[in-house]
DNA sequence: GTAAACTTTGACACTGATGTCAATGTCAAG
DNA sequence: CTTGACATTGACATCAGTGTCAAAGTTTAC
């Protein structure tokens, strides 16, 4: 499949696409004419690129950490003392992140709720 | 307390509280010099906001939420429904967000763990 | 074969969040 | 009174993420 495809799939620009590919988030091969060509995985990592972009993590982070989740795929993944403390650091991060999205998420479920405006939850939920 | 102090309870930058105020996230007394002033109840609410904005939330969504946040803590909050349907979509963002976020969390907790750096975990925890 | 739709690269621009600097004012300590 | 730490505002700079446009080549549909 060819970039284009590939936005309608993940709902994601294809400049942003090819701007991932750029800071090394993203590989592609290329077709005897220089498109770019895409496979069933890259709707996944894609997806996945995005999600943690918009969530607020830097194109660097976001390397890391799929670079990361790549070498854990294989067994033996070397990670000296050093970039481990980097993760872990990382780590406290991203629990704030957490911590701090799920109480955003309460309160508006629960204002929601309190508003008579419950029936848009399932709505939501449904997509 | 003065900003600085603020800013050092809350690891805040001093020119982001003051970026906050602008956007109308913060609200500051004024001492007679001109002087910004803080509560004890200011220190939660900048490291709320700073939360936000590190999860990734635009400061204009940062906004909508915490004034939501404060009248909801009055009796009867009135909310049209059309911006209910605009928080729903909202909810459904975060949502995403927190799914992306947890996948990471846990791909960091399991390379840690794999790569023998486990003991970091818990320090990270500990802070 | 021609037009329409899609792709390529590259440049330029804009926005939001931050850093930094400058000029000035205030306050506490010596 | 002077010095140093901290405040003020405002301007300017930077960086990441995106939008948009241009010029050119490719593919698809008629």
């Amino acid at each position: 499949m060819r970039i284009g495809e590939l936005a309608g799939r993940t709902g994601v620009a294809p400049r942003l696409i090819r701007y991932y590919e750029q800071q090394g988030l993203l590989t592609a091969d290329r077709a005897p004419n220089g498109y770019r060509t895409y496979g069933e995985e890259h709707v996944e990592r894609v997806t996945r690129v995005a999600g943690l972009v918009r969530a607020g993590l830097p194109t660097k982070l976001v390397k890391v950490l799929l670079d990361m989740e790549d070498a854990a795929a294989a067994r033996e993944p070397t990670c000296p003392r050093l970039v481990a403390e980097q993760l872990a650091a990382e780590l406290v991060g991203i629990e704030a992140n957490i911590a701090c999205l799920t109480r955003s998420r309460d309160t508006i479920r629960e204002f929601l709720t309190r508003t008579e405006h419950a029936a848009l939850l399932s709505e939501a939920a449904a997509r």
